[in-house]
Order: C-alpha cells, then structure tokens, then sequence
DNA sequence: CAGGATCCGTGATGATACTG
DNA sequence: CAGTATCATCACGGATCCTG
C-alpha cells in the first residue's frame, strides 16, 4: 500500500464503465433501482414516490431499465390496467451500490454544498 | 421479509440524492474520480488518460469538482506550467463506490448489451 | 390506470481557435 | 502546458393532450 509501482494508474476497460454509466448515470435510472429496491411498485407508486418525475420520463426511463435487463415489467389483464415493476437478479445486484451512493450522498450534501458556495 | 408494512419504500431525502447525482453523476466525473484514485496527476495526463474527454469538458468537469471539495488543485510556478489534480479526502470516501461501479460496470456490460439487442 | 404522441426550450457537450 | 472563448448542435427532459 505505499508507493509500489502503480502499474494500474487508470480503469480498465474505460469504455465498458462509460458505456454503462451513459445507462445508470442519467438523471432518474439509479433512483428507480433504489426506490424499487423492496419490492414491485404500480406504475402511478412510481410516479407519486419518485417525486419530480415527469410521466413521460418515468416512461422512457423504466422502458430503457427493462430492455436493459435491470427491470422486470408484468401488466396484468385487467380493468383498469394494472402493471407492476421490480428489479431483476441483475438489478439486484446493483443495490448495495445504489444505496452506498444515496447514503453518501445524504452524509455529504451538505459538506458539498458549503463548498460550492464558499468560493 | 412477507408483507410486514414495508415503510422505508423510498430513499429518504431524495432531493439530496438527486442534488449530489447531478453533480457527480454527469458524464465524466465518476470516471475522474476513479482515474485520480492513485494519486496526483497533471492535466495532460488525464486527458490522455480518460479518453474521449475534450478539453474543454476536462477543464470544466475539473473545475466543478474542486469547487464541490472533491478534488483539490496545485499550481506550480514554473514554466511550462505544471497543474496537478489530486482526491481531497471526501472524494476519496467515494472511491469505494467508484471502483465497485466500475467493476459491475466491466462484469455485467456484455450482458446488459446482450439484453438490450435481444428485443 | 398506464402509457403514447407531439411540441419545444435549454443545458450539456463537442469542435475549433486563441492565449498567459 | 494548461487552460479560455466562442459557436453550433443535439439529446434530455418538461408540458400538454390523447387513448386502449
């Protein structure tokens, strides 16, 4: 852990990462995964408890989760339409980050925020 | 784990969440953050580093991590100018999280793009 | 209820040229 | 070398209206 030639001075396969980060990254995908993380939400739960979302990026968004394979999407035949989301396996396995993240973020947003104004 | 009133069914303080995404959840930064996790570097060096990156959005992104107290910035007086970017200690209580990302990123990055092509 | 379709503003990003 | 400045573009995302 000191000074031992660094050999791995830059990420791997930096392209897979920004490839990824260009799916998760965006504005609303990461917050879905977490606030799916207990269970299958209703479509309208989404979009109430995801405070801020438009429709029509909530849309867009779970769309994109499901073709990824993050998201499982299951409409039940009935009336009025009832449809569900929950992560997949895969999604799953982006929940402890997804959490580290939202944690660290409520540790250190307002460290953050003093900061920006403080220049 | 059955149906006992799940009543954590969103991340609390969503608006921080969402505050610090936008900030480090932009195109560049996390990747940054990751390529600076060795140590110091100059400007040139990250940009050949972090390929793809123009100037201009190395300059930028740089300049919004240093002012949100992620990465600090040293000057030396000489001529050519030598600048070097390094972790403060708050970016580096991210780096965890960076290098886990990442690391799902490089394992999962096939499978997501077999999904996606699948449909 | 759960979306699809459309219109549209604007912010983020890239390319290029210039500079202390 | 390490930026700034300027211009052009385009995807992102919001608002609104419509439908199976």
């Amino acid at each position: 852990m000191t000074h031992i030639t660094r050999k791995i001075t830059r990420i791997p396969e930096g392209g897979a990462v920004r490839e990824v980060l260009d799916r998760i990254g965006d504005k609303w995908s990461l917050l879905l995964i977490g606030t799916l993380r207990d269970g299958p939400m209703r479509f309208g739960e989404l979009e109430q408890t995801v405070e801020g979302i438009s429709q029509r990026m909530l849309t867009l968004t779970l769309k994109r989760l499901v073709e990824d394979g993050l998201v499982d999407r299951t409409a039940y035949a009935e009336v009025p339409p009832r449809v569900e989301y929950e992560l997949t396996e895969l999604g799953r396995t982006l929940l402890p980050m997804v959490i580290s993240l939202a944690e660290w973020a409520m540790a250190h947003h307002e460290e953050i925020n003093a900061n920006r104004t403080s220049r």
